[in-house]
DNA sequence: CGAAACGTTGACCGTTTTCAATTACAGTGG
DNA sequence: CCACTGTAATTGAAAACGGTCAACGTTTCG
């Protein structure tokens, strides 16, 4: 249930996207610059930090491969984060002013930017979700849930449990804390990256 | 910043809309029900509520009157919370086929309703940016900061602060303490429904 | 008028956070 | 090839915070 770089290419006239590599620590755009583009992130990790009126600084999400970023930014005059580089990252930057003119004409392709955001809206409800979980092992069991595929649900984990525990709102000792107890109380099972749901 | 009744007026054909009454604790859709239509709220209270695999159930969302419902599962085969009616609604109800089919034909509509969910996705980001924020104060002190309009920034609350309390994930108690907390430091001033940010 | 829901505050308890320390591991450069 | 370095993973203990229960005044609405 995600839109990959193959159904971009497809929907996204060649005029108006193009290939980048963004070292570590770059950024692909900052808090309060005017709207430019919206990207495709093909491989590596793009973290997404909001600065706050008093100072503070929140990560609002960890982007992984095939995630877009800043879609939503396509209606918006300027950013309203910085998308920071954690880890080396090629990239599809989708100019914004020939996608919307060529959207203007095109239901097929305003067609498809309407999923891609459902498809972003139903993911953040999910998150929202997860968050109205009170409790560490019942929240991340639920995560766990929500990744698990087939049957036996297994989750082959693919980024750390330091990323997921920022993603679900807790501390990572917490996180370490939670997988102990589920393993103790026989609810997963762990082998290296690969977690089993039991029960 | 919000789509209003006269926008979707414009942008919807007659054809395929309708206003409807729902009293309370009745349900505009179920979840697992397959999606018919999406919902405009014109007045009222209405509850999205989702029901997990362990039979807990939590509040996606409480919307109030000027928002839409079910707009991103326009692209699902069923809904995935129940809609449940907190104080009698009344509700525009716009047919699924037809919008879709008018969709496909009309650029300004997918267009219209793209705007719409990137409207939605930027409002949920906000909601889980304030979850990061640990502390009741801050995370309260965020709300209220999101909310407030003109200098000095005043809040007119139109809603209960127990539906505060829901939306940024404490309970009512909690916001009451950090109301008091707040005041105590000098950091808001409250009068009636109306607080004002100092500082 | 009466019931139900909101608003408010106190006390206590359980959980998470925070701080701290230790192990394991992957990449880097000599 | 191996120290060296940084980060992830893990566990412990104490402190801080929000949740829960309880009680009561107030407002709202049928």
């Amino acid at each position: 249930m995600q839109f990959t770089l193959e159904d971009w290419k497809q929907a996204i006239p060649a005029s108006c996207r193009m290939i980048t590599d963004y070292p570590s620590s770059t950024f692909l755009f900052r808090q309060q610059e005017p709207v430019v583009a919206i990207y495709l992130l093909i491989s590596g990790q793009v973290r997404l930090l909001r600065h706050l009126e008093d100072g503070s600084v929140v990560t609002l999400h960890i982007s992984r491969h095939g995630e877009t970023l800043a879609e939503a930014a396509l209606f918006a005059s300027h950013y309203h984060c910085d998308a920071r580089v954690d880890s080396a990252a090629r990239v599809m930057v989708i100019d914004k002013a020939p996608l919307l003119d060529r959207m203007s004409r095109s239901p097929e392709l305003s067609l498809y930017l309407t999923q891609v955001l459902a498809h972003q809206v139903r993911h953040l409800r999910s998150m929202l979700t997860l968050r109205n979980i009170r409790t560490a092992d019942a929240r991340l069991c639920a995560w766990l849930r929500l990744h698990a595929r087939g049957a036996p649900p297994v989750i082959d984990m693919d980024q750390t449990w330091k990323t997921v525990a920022e993603e679900i709102g807790l501390t990572h000792e917490v996180i370490y804390r939670a997988l102990a107890s589920l393993q103790k109380q026989g609810r997963i099972k762990r082998d290296g990256s690969r977690v089993t749901l039991l029960g």
